[in-house]
DNA sequence: CGAAACTCCTGAGCGC
DNA sequence: TGCGCTCAGGAGTTTC
């Protein structure tokens, strides 16, 4: 389940790889995705070299001269360098492959990932995107602003891609503990000091995150792309009946739109803001 | 407009 | 050993 320091990891790690070589082949196995993969992609790229590779939300976008070849992992897609004489399995639906015989393999059991061609720079998926959660458009002025007729929960508030991108449940979870912040928590009732304290936790938890996702990357190539937040210490996420860190008190666990969501009743506050200095 | 339900998919874990 | 069940979840789409 890629959340956004995945996507990242993965973007720093394909890159070295796809910028340096032709494209001489697109091969599509399985086309159904989330949407179905567009066709004549082997056409639209063979010949074509990348020339960056960008994250936009969890969106990766990998640019050439004729367009933008744009991918979204989904909830278990990855991406990984191989050899070209490394037989495809099961789930590896598409392979890009270069001139120096290196492959870019899309792989992806549960299939909600999608590829796209995009022959300018602009698409439908990124049009209503909120800011990056780690550029300084993301802040609290901003978070108190777009919270103040929001009804719905602060936990689905920032999960929603409209509001920031990137933050996922596994994210939003652990943000809301550093912040002390009640997952059930009214978007509109947060004040100032909270959407402050929240911005921070969700800068701070992911750039902590990408930080121990790169210790993968010096074995992207050909490793098996396991995520680098399973290394790092949770400290609410899926630990539901056991102590809290802070105050020793169980995790519980509830639901909040179809999505399960950890938290310390005794560390996070649905009402007033604890003090903090 | 906002909010909630619905949808796609397969592997893992579990009870029997 | 294997069947059937439930759950997990990103995020776009539909419905109210």
């Amino acid at each position: 389940m890629p959340e956004l320091p995945e996507v990242e990891t993965t973007r720093r790690g394909i890159e070295p790889y796809v910028t340096t070589s032709p494209i001489t082949k697109v091969l599509v196995r399985c086309p159904k995705l989330r949407w179905p993969v567009p066709k004549g992609l082997n056409r639209l790229l063979k010949g074509q070299q990348f020339h960056s590779v960008t994250r936009r939300g969890k969106y990766l976008l990998l640019q050439c001269d004729a367009g933008i070849l744009m991918l979204h992992l989904g909830m278990s897609g990855c991406l990984r360098i191989v050899d070209s004489n490394i037989k495809p399995e099961k789930h590896d639906h598409v392979d890009v492959l270069f001139e120096n015989n290196k492959v870019l393999r899309f792989t992806d059991p549960r299939r909600f990932g999608s590829v796209h061609w995009l022959s300018q720079a602009s698409h439908p998926l990124l049009d209503k995107l909120g800011p990056e959660p780690l550029s300084s458009a993301f802040n609290a002025e901003y978070l108190w602003e777009a919270s103040r007729r929001r009804q719905v929960s602060v936990k689905q508030f920032i999960m929603n891609s409209a509001v920031v991108v990137g933050v996922g449940n596994i994210y939003a979870c652990e943000s809301l503990f550093m912040a002390h912040i009640h997952p059930e928590k009214i978007a509109k009732q947060l004040s100032r000091s909270q959407c402050e304290l929240l911005v921070l936790a969700v800068k701070k938890v992911l750039k902590k995150a990408i930080k121990s996702g790169g210790t993968t990357l010096q074995d992207f190539r050909q490793s098996d792309g396991k995520p680098g937040y399973f290394k790092q210490r949770l400290l609410v996420y899926g630990r539901v009946g056991l102590a809290c860190f802070t105050c020793k008190h169980p995790i519980r666990r509830t639901t909040q739109g179809q999505r399960s969501t950890f938290y310390c009743n005794h560390c996070q506050l649905k009402g007033k803001s604890r003090s903090v200095n």
